[in-house]
DNA sequence: ATGAAAGCGCTAACAA
DNA sequence: TTGTTAGCGCTTTCAT
């Protein structure tokens, strides 16, 4: 059996609270605290946070519940948050639902009964319904990437709307006209939101929407380079490309790889996130980048707040991350093209 | 404040005991089997398991120390991991050391105050210091990716020799005799497995191996692309590369494709890990698969088993996991090209 | 089958 | 500053 502050008292001949003084900031004798240290050492003891989570009812745990680990962005952004978590002394208990509504509830039950302090979630039950449970508890929860109506917390949110509008909105001072949109399946929060920002971008340039120049993929590999080609069958005149993802964004390279077209110079290429990708391209893809570790970071960060009840704020707070358009060369300016065929 | 046991033996006028006896399958009297759910229900109640892991000493939660999150062989490692144990009521906390001796070493730490009841671990300290202090709490631990010497465990490796033995041996079979090989670090376990396969493919088939074919490089994408030029510039024979690791794969791809280098015509290729990304190449790649999953699972299932106690063998299992080559259309068979120009 | 009571390792209130 | 003690919510003998 591991050692207990029992035996550290038995040892150095202190009482209980010297010790637990001794570990919680308190004063303690320096001749006492040299006695201390050594029985420790000498014991190997370390303080059991299982004892004090049950006494101080804080775990130092956080819950996170997201649908799947398997892709840069979400391992990113709990990269981030651990990172955050952990210096701060709190553990987290990742549990990846697979998309599936009914696993995320198992999750977060699981969750009440581990007792963490607090849970960031990325939902996939948008009805809430999981969330209201875990809500009962009292203790805060953070939404990431996605909002949930019905339900009153901390949301980090990237502005994909924007992401978006700067991306088209690029390709649009550059002269082009007729472009592509590689987007993901239509009934995802995040999809709508960039083709929101590919129309809004079209609007103000007063450059009309074509229907046939959206594709509605699955943010796959495959779907970005099936719907590339796709898109190339249907538009002729199509000048520019704009990747939704960042897989889509790999199937648009091969897609157009495959055909032999050349970025940028028959092709303008923008795609989203993963700038090690971007910067490996030839040329390199100018790209809208999320900040996925600072999103991890601000939940995390927030989450402290929460906790520490230091916060000022009651209501809660709605972040909204702006991306970073990352410039690279797939890009072509076509705008003396244009003038000299009017 | 949550609802405790002692909440429901009020409700139910029942005794403490008769409550945790319904708790662990104990026989229940079918009435007061349905008051306590009633109770249950009515106050929200969910056992609290930290009291449950001071008393029994069992917290039900593994600790996870890898030295990176953002790849998809350590996250989907990871999945298949919480999945397993999930399902059998066990918490995961996963703590992501950046590759960091230091950091591994705090995570440890930090783990043993948890409590967990087991580690398992993909380990960056090679000298085992850091397992050893955790080893002291005679907890189980079990090892992934990699070898610890002096460190008596239990540990799932990969075949990486095999698999690289397995890959080359494919182009060798096919004819090529000039084959470049994209390695990772020098100094990492698994880079210098696969380079070893790569010799015992040429040895077996008596196919002298040129130095100038070998290439050392970070397993980064970008490195992949240079590395593959660099190869290319150093050997105008070579016929066919062979990609140690996603990134190069994907940083080969990238590298052929701007020289314009055709696949497999001109050069052929066989790479590493992703099915994703090699199906939605063209031509479809040939590529060496890591069971990451499995990996997971395995890593899983061991440390359960372990936790049950009900293990036979007290000395520790090293379980090796074979790839699969899954075949595309990246190599070409050139042995009718060779008969042709003796 | 059920109840009473002790105690897991810690913190915190109170006393000294 | 330090010691004594109660109790966090649960499991687990031991009676009943």
């Amino acid at each position: 059996m591991a050692a207990t502050m029992k035996d550290i008292a038995k040892e150095t001949g202190l009482g209980l609270a010297t010790i637990s003084s001794y570990f919680n900031g308190g004063n303690v004798r320096e001749k006492n605290r040299v006695k201390i240290e050594a029985a420790i050492e000498k014991l190997h003891y370390e303080v059991n946070e299982v004892a004090r989570g049950l006494k101080t009812n804080e775990t130092h745990t956080i819950g996170v519940v997201i649908p799947e680990l398997n892709n840069i962005f979400s391992a990113e952004i709990i990269m981030g948050m651990e990172d955050v978590l952990r210096q701060h002394g709190y553990a987290t208990i990742i549990c990846d639902c697979r998309t599936d509504p009914a696993i995320e509830r198992d999750a977060m039950e699981f969750l009440v009964r581990k007792r963490v302090d607090g849970l960031i979630n990325m939902p996939v039950d948008i009805s809430g319904r999981n969330l209201q449970r875990f809500q009962k508890t009292g203790k805060p929860i953070v939404l990431i990437d996605r909002k949930v109506r019905g339900i009153k917390c901390d949301t980090i949110l990237v502005d994909n709307e924007d992401a978006a509008f700067r991306a088209v909105s690029l390709l649009l001072r550059n002269g082009h006209k007729n472009i592509g949109f590689l987007g993901g399946p239509r009934d995802v929060y995040t999809s709508q939101e960039r083709l929101k920002g590919y129309a809004r971008a079209h609007k103000a340039a007063g450059v009309p929407v074509q229907e046939a120049l959206i594709c509605h993929g699955d943010y796959t590999i495959r779907g970005g380079a099936r719907g590339t080609e796709e898109l190339l069958d249907r538009n002729v005149h199509m000048t520019a490309l704009f990747a939704s993802n960042y897989d889509m964004t790999v199937g648009a390279v091969i897609g157009l790889n495959e055909r032999n077209i050349k970025i940028p110079e028959e092709i303008s290429l923008v795609g989203f996130d993963n700038p090690t990708f971007a910067k490996a391209c030839h040329p390199r893809l100018t790209i809208a980048v999320q900040p996925t570790e600072e999103i991890g970071q601000q939940a995390a960060r927030i989450m402290l707040q929460r906790l520490s009840g230091s916060e000022k704020t009651d209501f809660p707070a709605c972040i909204s991350l702006k991306t970073e358009m990352a410039e690279g060369r797939s890009v072509r300016d076509i705008t003396a093209v244009n003038t000299e065929n009017p």
